[in-house]
DNA sequence: CTCCTGGATCGATAAGTGTCAATACGTTTA
DNA sequence: TAAACGTATTGACACTTATCGATCCAGGAG
């Protein structure tokens, strides 16, 4: 039955964190802001922002699994995941994938602990 | 017999999180940064820290119940889960439990995802 | 001491998640 | 066209998680 599996997630759900530590967040902020971290809460997927942060260049799909001692379809599940919270970009070039991170994001989220809640 | 939920997690995890951005992660961190961002990935906690961060004074347990409309068993549940993850203090006054927000934890946080890598 | 009350824990249960092997799909190469 | 290869998706399965109601365990009040 779950057809998708991030059928209510915005395309680009971080583009929109209401800071946690701003003014009372709607219930629907928080489930937002909760779909985020959720994307964050797997080891796997921390090593591979990790990674890609530090990659100059974006990078194939076919680079992970070894990295990450996980198999080729796992990884494709990981990678669906941080891409649909919008932490990571996808490019196709011929059959390979390279996947990139979304450096904006990443520093948006970084303003959603910010004390003065400065997130914009 | 899981005995505690949170066997492995370091009393205070948020303590020592290796920057997202910074020089590859060890597989333990990443496991540790993952198991606070596990703490993040859920709605009612991410209300929980904000109702936190926007009080002035630690709130009582019983102040959540109905603010989140859950059982009181749950929202000890999840009170448990942030408290562990090093987000939460709890203090205990007679027969109530005050929870407040650790303001430093958070702030570590942020530098997570701070593109310098700059987390101290 | 006994009752009441706030909070934590337990047992049960339904829903969600991570994993792999297998399969399907789309490009590239022969 | 056919074969090979890199990715994505599916099916199955074990494991974890969120939730409630019930129970247990202090402290305080009578």
């Amino acid at each position: 039955m779950p057809r998708t599996l991030v059928a209510q997630t915005v395309p680009s759900a971080v583009a929109c964190c209401a800071p946690v530590a701003g003014p009372d967040i709607t219930p629907d902020g928080a489930r937002t802001l909760a779909s985020i971290f959720k994307a964050l809460a797997d080891p796997h997927r921390v090593r591979i922002v990790n990674l890609l942060a530090n990659a100059e260049e974006p990078v194939c799909v076919c680079e992970f699994m070894p990295q990450l001692g996980l198999a080729q379809g796992t990884v494709s599940f990981h990678l669906k995941k941080l891409l649909a919270a919008g932490l990571l970009e996808r490019e196709q070039r011929g059959t390979w994938a390279y996947y990139s991170l979304d450096r904006d994001a990443l520093s948006r989220l970084a303003g959603v602990f910010d004390p003065q809640g400065g997130s914009r």
